[in-house]
DNA sequence: TCTGGGGTCCTAGGACCC
DNA sequence: TCTGGGGTCCTAGGACCC
C-alpha cells in the first residue's frame, strides 16, 4: 500500500516576500489580497498578535500600527513563480506528484522502497528549504484526507521537525477526537455546522457515522471523506492536470463607479486577459459570460449577468471584446453603484478542431487562419515584451486605469512580476 | 469610507420526449 | 376527461477547495 505525503508551504506568500526581505524574518508580517481588501497570508508573529485569516484589512490597521506590522499588497505572479520551483523539487523526489494548489502537492512514496519515509519526507523538506528558500510542513497517511491533518499536526508542533506521519490506531484516534469536524478537509463551514447540531462535533465522531448517513446528508463527497477518514484511499492522486473547463477574470474597483465608460475598460482588459490564458492552452470557447455587481455589503445587492453563445467557438480577442461590450450594454443599468466586474469564459474545444463551415454562421477558414496567426503573434511578442506591450486600444496600461484600478498601496519595489526573470 | 480571486463538483428541479 | 413512468438534458444554486 503507497504512503500518500502532502507537502504544505508555511505561511506561503508571507515566505515568498521575506525571500527578498531575509530582515522580516522573526517580525510580525502579513500579505493582502487584491485591491488590499483582506489578509491572506499571515506570518507566524502575526498570527500569535492576534491578526485573523480573511479579516478585512480596515479592521486590523489599529493593530497593525500597534505592532509595526509589515504589510505587502499581493504579488501573484511572484508566488506562482515560487510555486513553480518548489513543485519541481518534489518532482525530482517523488515517483508520482500531483500540483494540488500554489503552496501544496501531493505526492506518492513507495514504503517498500524505503527504509524510512519520514526520514525521506524530512530531506525533501530540506532540501525545499535550501534550494528555493521558503519552509514546508509534510504529512504522510494511507490516504489524501489523513495526510492533510498530518501535515497540520507537523506544522503546529516544532518536535516534529516537520514531518509527521498518521496510521490507523489508538493515537490517530485520539488525533481525530481532539480535531474540529470543520477542520477536516472537505468539510467547510456549512457542513461544519450543521454536523455540530448533529452532535458530530470531531473528526472521529464524522469517521463513525454510518455510510448511508454521510451520503444522505453530506454527498459522495461526505461518504469519501468519512472512508478516508477510516484510511481507505478514495480520492487518488492526479499526476496530470484534466483540461480546464472554464476562465475566470473578475476584479473589485479600487472605488465604485455608477459610470459604464470605467466598466467597458475594465471588461475589455478581463476579455484580454482571459483570452490570452485560454489560447495559452489551445483552446476556444463556445460561452461568454459578463457580469457587474453592486456591493455585497450593501444590500440590496444587483448583480446582472449576461452571456453570449457563439456559434463558432472563439479565441480572437476582438471578437471577444465586442461580445462582451454588447452584453455589457445589455446588463448595465443606469444610477446603481458598481463595485466589481468579472468575465467567464467556457465551453471549450480545441483550437485545432476546425468548425464545419457553415455560411453566416463560421468564418470562412481563410480568414479564421488569418486571425488565429494574428493572434499567435501577438502573444508571442507579449511574453517577450512583458504583459501587454499589444493589447486592444480600449485596454489601458498597468496603472492607468480610469478610476477602476485596484488599490496597491503596499506594493514592494523589489518583487515585481519580472523580478525573477 | 475601506470587505479577494479562481476554480470544481454535486444535486434538485424543470423542460421535453417517448 | 382522466390516468403514468422513465429517460435525457440543461440550469441554478449550493457546497467545497486553495
Amino acid at each position: 500500500m503507497p504512503l500518500i505525503g502532502l507537502c504544505d508551504c508555511n505561511n506561503f506568500f508571507v515566505s515568498c516576500e521575506r525571500l527578498f526581505r531575509p530582515d522580516l524574518k522573526d517580525r510580525p508580517v502579513i500579505v493582502l489580497s487584491s485591491n488590499d481588501g483582506c489578509v491572506i497570508s499571515r506570518s507566524n508573529e502575526a498570527k500569535a498578535i492576534g491578526i485573523p485569516m480573511g479579516e478585512p484589512f480596515f479592521k486590523v490597521e489599529g493593530i497593525v500600527k500597534a505592532y509595526k506590522v509589515h504589510v505587502f499588497s499581493t504579488n501573484f505572479p511572484l508566488y506562482e513563480d515560487i510555486s513553480k520551483r518548489v513543485h519541481a523539487v518534489i518532482r525530482a523526489h517523488a515517483p508520482e506528484t500531483e500540483d494540488y494548489s500554489v503552496d501544496e502537492s501531493f505526492f506518492s512514496l513507495d514504503i517498500a522502497a524505503l527504509r524510512s519515509p519520514e526520514a525521506y519526507a524530512r530531506t525533501l523538506g530540506e532540501t525545499i528549504r535550501r534550494w528555493v528558500g521558503v519552509p514546508v510542513s509534510i504529512g504522510l497517511a494511507p490516504t489524501k484526507t489523513l495526510a492533510k491533518l498530518a501535515a497540520e499536526y507537523a506544522k503546529k508542533h516544532a518536535e516534529t521537525n516537520g514531518v509527521h506521519r498518521l496510521e490507523p490506531g489508538a493515537e490517530l484516534d485520539a488525533l481525530l477526537e481532539r480535531t474540529p469536524v470543520g477542520d477536516v478537509w472537505g468539510v467547510g463551514r456549512r457542513y461544519a455546522d450543521f454536523l455540530n447540531r448533529c452532535n458530530t462535533g470531531n473528526a472521529r465522531k464524522l469517521r463513525d457515522k454510518p455510510d448511508d448517513w454521510l451520503r444522505r446528508h453530506l454527498t459522495i463527497r461526505g461518504l469519501q471523506t468519512g472512508w478516508e477518514l477510516r484510511g481507505v484511499s478514495c480520492i487518488p492522486i492526479r499526476t496530470t492536470d484534466p483540461p480546464q473547463k472554464s476562465i475566470q477574470v473578475s476584479r473589485s474597483f479600487g472605488a465604485p463607479t455608477t459610470m459604464i465608460e470605467p466598466i467597458r475598460e475594465a471588461v475589455t482588459t478581463f476579455v484580454s486577459r482571459g483570452a490570452e490564458k485560454m489560447r495559452a492552452q489551445g483552446m476556444r470557447a463556445r460561452v461568454l459570460h459578463v457580469y457587474i455587481t453592486t456591493s455585497r455589503f450593501h444590500p440590496p445587492v444587483t448583480c446582472p449577468v449576461g452571456r453570449m453563445t457563439f456559434e463558432a467557438p472563439a479565441s480572437y480577442t476582438p471578437t471577444l471584446v465586442t461580445a462582451a461590450l454588447d452584453v455589457l450594454d445589455e446588463i448595465f443599468v443606469r444610477g446603481e453603484w458598481y463595485v466589481k466586474a468579472g468575465i467567464g469564459l467556457s465551453e471549450f474545444s480545441e483550437e485545432g478542431q476546425r468548425q464545419l463551415f457553415l455560411p453566416g454562421a463560421s468564418l470562412d477558414p481563410q480568414e479564421d487562419d488569418r486571425r488565429t496567426r494574428y493572434m499567435e503573434a501577438v502573444d508571442r511578442i507579449n511574453r517577450v515584451l512583458g504583459q501587454d506591450a499589444i493589447r486592444p486600444a480600449a485596454m489601458p496600461a498597468r496603472g492607468k486605469e480610469s478610476g477602476w484600478g485596484p488599490r496597491r498601496d503596499h506594493e514592494s519595489p523589489e518583487t515585481t512580476e519580472h523580478s525573477l526573470r
